[in-house]
DNA sequence: GATAGCTAAATTGCGTGCAATCGATCGAGC
DNA sequence: GCTCGATCGATTGCACGCAATTTAGCTATC
């Protein structure tokens, strides 16, 4: 495997796994002994994360991780709805049966594993979560929108989301789920993109709901501090 | 100015203006001449060029200009409807009166120089339209949106695409445009976003029939060859 | 005590050299 | 004559070193 990739997936990992927090800074040579290699890969893959929005470069400064505020999630959030609402529909008229099985097949694995209790799982949650949204941009087949859709999905914040989810709010997401793959099954695309929107549109209610909540704590930490 | 940034811009550039052909390959040593740098700068730039998907890099085989087929095309003219409809209503709440005012200014300026006879310059149609566009992007005020934009309208095969239009097809656009600007004058968001919509999928209606009529006469050389 | 200027340490930017890999050409065997 | 394999040339991948720039700390001056 190549140095660049290496240094790239670390790196990458390493910020959606919050590893390495927002606004820290990423020095090169650090970045080089963390992937083992040197710092021309690493060098690369800062260009590439730069692209992707996932670390801000400046000249002759160097690279920090990309920061967040809560007007940047709302609309990121208003974009992921318009980007998966637009997979779905896509995918409605193109996915194939054998995928929609599997999508049901996903909803039932997460009604178990979300249900609370000791077999509750999020992270597990998270995992069938993401298949289930991966078939679906898979069956829209569109290289481009894949890679808008990373853009805005594949941040910290979103990532590790469902551990904001209270047990309505897991529940009512298997149940957007179940309407998508009816949906899909119609092969009805205005209603798989109505859905989906839905879906995302109430997920970022969630996260707002929560940040807003963090936020406050925050303030009154910091006033307190 | 930094190297990186240099070699970044000029290869774009090259690409965009059709200098550098979909397809052809991109020599690291090549373009560290063309661009009066080392390899090193120039292989970031690529780097970044590839993530925009401009180019396609190999391991071990180096960079190709990327290709775009008839399928790209329609795909990336569905996605890009949907970000600039998106963008517009954004734009609609948001965009303040002098923004509208200059718009309007640039329908003016458009209708004149898309007129036919001795003074048509759809070059300078293209960078026109390109201002109105961009007045409606920056009124979005969302830099993700507009990275996303670039991706799917900064592509060589868009951005002469003036050059396909008749004399029916430059007049509906301009017209299109007067009733975006209404729209925005009017702040409605949907009336704004339906504009936009229509604006873009009849944009590339011209473009498709013009392709297939390119593919037509491709293929028939090809034969004859 | 505060601020402006200066110096030095740390870090980034980039050119270069060498090893690894790929592709093309040539030759051997069937 | 065709296919398969090997060698050579060309190109990419990566490490390293030096120059350029920034920042932090220090000193001198107001």
């Amino acid at each position: 495997m190549r140095a660049v990739d290496r240094a790239y997936s670390l790196i990458r990992e390493g910020i959606l796994a919050g590893r390495h927090e927002p606004g820290e800074r990423l020095g090169e040579a650090e970045l080089a002994e963390l992937t083992e290699t040197s710092r021309t890969p690493v060098r690369e893959a800062l260009r590439q994360l730069e692209m992707e929005g996932l670390v801000e470069v400046l000249p002759h400064r160097g690279a920090r991780v990309a920061e967040w505020t809560a007007a940047d999630l709302e609309e990121i959030y208003d974009l992921r709805a318009m980007l998966e609402a637009f997979a779905a529909e896509r995918a409605a008229s193109r996915i194939e049966p054998k995928d929609i099985d599997r999508m049901a097949e996903l909803c039932e694995f997460m009604e178990q594993t979300a249900r609370a209790g000791a077999t509750q799982d999020l992270d597990r949650v998270a995992e069938l979560n993401a298949e289930f949204h991966g078939l679906v941009r898979a069956a829209a087949a569109s290289t481009r929108l894949v890679t808008m859709l990373n853009a805005v999905v594949q941040l910290p914040l979103v990532v590790r989301t469902f551990h904001r989810y209270s047990p309505a709010d897991l529940e009512r997401s298997c149940a957007h789920h179940r309407d998508l793959v009816a949906a899909l099954r119609a092969g009805d695309a205005l209603w798989a993109q109505s859905v989906m929107r839905s879906h995302v549109l109430a997920a970022k209610a969630v996260l707002l709901r929560a940040t807003r909540a963090q936020i406050g704590t925050d303030t009154s930490e910091a006033r307190n501090s």
